[in-house]
RNA sequence: GGAGAGAUGGCAGAGUGGUCGAUUGCGGCAGUCUUGAAAACUGUUGAGUGUAACAGCUCCGGGGGUUCGAAUCCCUCUCUCUCCGCCA
């Protein structure tokens, strides 16, 4: 959520930057300027019949001490007027304030200049491209197929037990889950990250604080029953752990890791886009959290992309960085880059990371603040980003070292599964 | 699932209708003293909103109500703790 004061005091800066973005926010932004001051000039006006009101109060108290109760009586008859009128305003501020904060969840947080202009995937930006595209042998098959040759996933067990898009791992299949959760998790440790297991079932006020709630909530898995929703990705549980904070200077920087499973509803999309592990709706994976003092946020927006980026090139993938356009870009991210791998098989990129920095627009909500030398509060930067998400990277592994006798496993990983190779 | 107790400032813990935005202790910060530190002493120390700065206003788990006036009374929700039951 963008801040009122910014609205107030920058608006065309504001705009201007929204302007990256697909959709119009002129009118909707004019729009709670107006409402804004109709809700402060009301403040003002309540506030001042309560300071009447609460005048008049402790003068009553007074009178009654001394036993004067003809004039107590009569300083009562002076506040049932104040009262229905203030009555009147606390209503109209209220309603006032309940607008204000719809619309301003409906505005996208601000692009920062380093984002290009875009409609779409197709204008995001090429930063860094990093290996060879394998040349696989003729008989090269897709990974949905080495899952079953090779007995790794099954596919249809899933779909018996759960549905479609929860796949069963077996066998090497789920050992090398296993061996890349560690492995992720241990690069991030190394990194300086504090490794934690956060609840996977969070409340509404935690979907709030980053932004899955109010808009995107069809995307989660809702257990009405006790209002609980299981997490999209483990932004949301880690993010929340600093909801309501507020640090100090020198606790900076906060560095967090987890891994956890991601439950996705994900209604959309079918075909070949989604065969196979391309889409899935419970997925793993390890997350990297820092909370950051907003000088320093765009510097260690760039180390944990360098921290992804090591991961790819340990796992030895070929991969590319992409800077997401304004079009393209999720509703709270100031700046995001996303880590594709190539799939040799699928003869595609696949998305493996997203990593962003939120800047205020996540803090806001949270109410995660700082207090800098002066002693004043002010909002944290916050960012995160995937290190790394499990499913596409098996099937890039899979994939782009299949030869006609099995899979070969990346050289790092074989301390984590304890073989090489997957025949 | 059943029964009971509770929710107050960074923490502990008072406060049962009228200078309570909140006694006190601890902690934090500043100062005195000291070569320095500790101890002791003195002062200061919640958040939000608002203002040029004051003032003012709001906040004692959330929401609602009673009252001229509520941390204090009533209703309701949520959460926590204790005991019993069940259970990895």
């Amino acid at each position: 959520m963008l801040e009122i004061q910014v609205l107030r005091e920058r608006k065309d800066e504001v705009l201007k930057k929204l302007s990256k973005r697909n959709g119009l926010y002129t009118e909707t932004i004019n729009n709670i300027i107006d409402i804004d001051a109709q809700r402060r000039k009301t403040q003002n006006e309540l506030d001042a019949q309560l300071a009447e009101l609460n005048r008049i109060s402790k003068e009553i108290g007074k009178l009654m001490q001394q036993g004067n109760k003809a004039e107590a009586e009569a300083a009562k008859e002076k506040t049932s007027l104040l009262k229905s009128s203030t009555q009147e305003l606390k209503d109209k501020l209220s309603s006032l304030e309940h607008q204000q904060q719809q619309l301003l969840y409906s505005i996208p947080n601000t692009p920062h200049e380093l984002v290009p202009q875009g409609k779409s995937a197709e204008d995001n930006q090429e930063v860094y491209k990093h290996g060879a595209i394998p040349v696989l042998h003729k008989d090269a098959v897709p990974h949905w197929e080495l899952a079953h040759k090779y007995n790794l996933i099954d596919f249809e067990l899933g779909v018996k037990i759960s549905g479609a898009g929860f796949p069963v791992y077996r066998n090497k299949g789920a050992k090398l889950q296993r061996a890349l959760i560690n492995f992720f998790l241990d690069e991030a440790t190394r990194a300086g990250y504090e490794e934690t297991m956060p609840p996977h079932l969070v409340n509404e006020a935690s979907g709030y604080g980053t932004g899955q709630l109010p808009d995107k909530e069809g995307q989660m898995y809702h257990i009405t029953q006790d209002n609980l929703y299981l997490i999209p990705t483990a932004e949301v549980p880690l993010t929340n752990l600093y909801r309501d904070v507020v640090l100090k200077e020198e606790d900076f920087p906060i560095k967090i890791t987890g891994y956890t499973p991601c439950f996705r509803r994900e209604a959309g999309s079918y075909g070949k886009d989604v065969r196979g592990l391309n889409r899935l709706h419970q997925f793993d994976k390890v997350e990297i959290v820092q909370i950051e003092h907003p000088d320093k946020s765009y510097q260690t927006l760039d180390a944990m992309v360098e921290h992804v980026k090591q991961l790819l090139i340990k796992l030895e993938l070929p991969f590319r960085i992409m800077r997401l356009c304004g079009g393209d870009m999720g509703f709270t991210s100031a700046l995001t880059y996303d880590f594709e791998v190539f799939s040799a098989a699928q003869q595609k990129w696949l998305e493996v990371s997203s990593t962003s920095n939120f800047e205020t627009f996540q803090a806001n909500r949270l109410k995660l603040r700082y207090k800098d030398k002066d002693g004043k509060i002010k909002l944290a930067h916050t960012l995160n980003g995937s290190a790394l998400a499990l499913p596409r990277v098996i099937a890039a592994i899979l994939e782009n070292n299949q030869t006609p006798h099995g899979i070969n496993i990346p050289e790092i990983l074989h301390q984590y599964t304890g073989f090489k190779t997957i025949e």
